[in-house]
DNA sequence: CTTAAAGGTTGTAGCCGCTACAAGGTCAAG
DNA sequence: CTTGACCTTGTAGCGGCTACAACCTTTAAG
């Protein structure tokens, strides 16, 4: 078992480093993407102030990744994860234009795969309804439908 | 400039064998995505009895790749297809509730997806609505909506 | 016949956002 | 000192293409 490291000296006896695991626990990340999203840069390189090289995390840097995380959740790529964070560190006097613009375009494309998606199972459930499952596989309408010349 | 291969001798006109090109032209699948079809097993080694080993279609090579690319269209993936296929290859007396079955599955999956995009559109428009384009950055409330503790 | 253009061929890498190893290093408890 | 939980890097795979590079073949034109 492991134990919180670096327990301090004695204070307020709250951890103030993370191991990769314990910010994966506290973020609902998993290691590997966190590794990933380093990789990527949409979190900032780890401090390795460890003898071991291991990643030291902060609660800061919880807060960040739990950004991500959220932004990820609601559809946003990586790219725009990436912008997001860069206008919430920049000038915050700054109108939120940048923000809303990003919002509204992703708004857009989910809209966009919407209405393809609607599409694609009104024509979808209009091939199973008009197939008989009884019927044979020559006389299915739905193989005959794929088969069919436009 | 290319022409049509293999005149024939000149019985009834129409060129039997297709380049992977001309294929393509007639489908609306680009040669690269036919190779990678027949790679994938999706559809048989075309054959190559050209000297130069060139692949070689037919009319039912085409009628087969159509029937793949409809198949696409409606979401299926490359492995319902290849289910979709060996059903339609099957003997054709036996009933075609194995279709159906295919069918029904991905309608689900659709379904499924949908919910889920409409889900997240709620969230993501809610979260636009709350968010003034003119207030600060530090006052964005998309912003801080990422930020949150859950 | 030569040659140029328009095709074809294989093989490999990239896209996105992870996920899943393998092979090894490090740490803390017993 | 051992155990075993955790960490490290590097690499490969998913799906369904797409985009090369580097080369080969066919055909029409000169």
């Amino acid at each position: 078992m492991r134990h919180k490291r670096t327990p301090g000296i004695e204070t307020t006896e709250v951890a103030v480093t993370l191991t990769i695991g314990e910010l994966a626990a506290r973020t609902g990340v998993t290691p590997e993407t966190i590794r990933y999203y380093e990789r990527e840069g949409v979190i900032p390189p780890a401090s390795r102030t460890g003898a071991g090289s291991y990643r030291q995390y902060a609660s800061a840097d919880a807060e960040r990744l739990r950004f991500v995380r959220r932004a990820r959740d609601l559809g946003f790529s990586l790219d725009e994860v990436r912008e997001l964070l860069d206008l919430a560190a920049s000038d915050p006097g700054r109108p939120c234009g940048g923000v809303n613009q990003i919002a509204h375009a992703h708004l857009a494309q989910v809209d966009a795969k919407l209405v393809q998606l609607r599409a694609l199972r009104r024509e979808l459930n209009r091939l199973i309804e008009a197939c008989d499952r009884d019927a044979a596989l020559a006389d299915c309408s739905l193989l005959s439908a794929l088969s069919a010349a436009d």
